[in-house]
DNA sequence: CAGACCATGTAAAACGTTACATGATTCG
DNA sequence: CGAATCATGTAACGTTTTACATGGTCTG
């Protein structure tokens, strides 16, 4: 029951259209929330209607016409009770890794070319997070930032993004490498 | 649907009833896919039903009888055909990134209490996994283990979850400690 | 004697995913 | 002229979570 929190976290920042949230959903929210447009679109009507979120219309010529929310007095106050409740232990899930598990009663060739594939997303992901951590401290640096910014949540979520995929990109090469090795050596290279 | 993959792996070392598997999967599965009892059970009658998986049962006196169940040949293919395609991205939730995400325009103090209490339930984890790692490899060294090894699927699953872990850990504690320095800024002493 | 551990489930409700639908504009 | 972007949904289906249920043994 928190996309609708993740959505209501998200609108801390101002005002968004439920495309605008797809885009932030598909990138810095990604790190701890997935969701796809459907749902996000879907959640936007539930709190709309329950009082949690404002929605204006905006009116386009060239392009379709598009609906920005706001979040309520009520929706902040539906934030600050979410904080204060335990929060419920985070979980991964991650198909390859259920094949790393398995790697050894199989083939191991798909398994090698899946890790180098996602050791190049992970790569593309720094990239992105480390921008994104640029444009979101401004001219300050980092140590400034964080102790006088006037926003520091998103920062410190990208933050952990951006080492979590440090941590996967560095995984996925060295488990590549191992399992190439280990090939080698049963083929008896 | 992979979570039956995930059953399927963790019936690669042998036979495990529903209740091992649950042990497991709270422990060592728990680093890339999280899965309730119920679900296992249900998912073990699936399997046995499509002939990927076969039960023996095990009459006890002392304790309720119990079921082990063994992965097929059916069963291995499955996985082989699982391992072959494509991964999808894998994906983190996290109730508490969501708070700090939101932290901004809330009360600070119990997102800072619940990341005190993250980090410890991290340090517990590391000393299990580190635990686990030693057991897993045995005589050996981790380089001589992950060389020569029979079984090294779970090792690596294990390390990418020691490292998680670590990383959680270090980003909760950081974490805790800038909110606690801001909180104290802002009130002016 | 209360609580944890062993052992396995059913049922209903909530949530998430996939497929489909529409339609205009801009970019290569 | 095909693909991507903007913009928003409905409907069907599948998966996960939550609540409930049972009952013996073993531990403090």
């Amino acid at each position: 029951m928190a996309l609708r929190h993740a959505v209501l976290a998200a609108l801390l920042d101002g005002e968004h259209s439920g495309y605008e949230l797809t885009k932030i959903f598909d990138i810095s929210v990604s790190n701890f929330w997935h969701a796809v447009p459907q749902q996000i679109y879907a959640e936007l009507t539930r709190l709309e209607r329950a009082g949690l979120i404002e929605g204006r219309q905006v009116i386009q010529h060239d392009r379709p016409n598009k609906r920005l929310f706001t979040i309520t007095e009520a929706g902040l106050a539906e934030l600050q009770d979410f904080a204060d409740a335990a929060s419920k232990p985070s979980f991964i899930r991650d198909d390859l890794l259920v094949k790393v598990q398995a790697v050894d009663g199989l083939d191991p060739a798909p398994v090698i070319a899946q890790l180098d594939e996602r050791a190049a997303q992970a790569r593309g992901r720094i990239e992105l997070f480390t921008r994104i951590l640029v444009r979101l401290r401004g001219p300050l640096d980092e140590e400034e930032f964080l102790a006088r910014g006037e926003r520091v949540g998103p920062y410190l979520t990208c933050l952990r993004g951006l080492r979590f995929e440090h941590e996967n990109r560095d995984w996925c090469t060295g488990t590549a490498a191992l399992l190439r090795a280990r090939t080698r050596e049963s083929q008896g290279t």
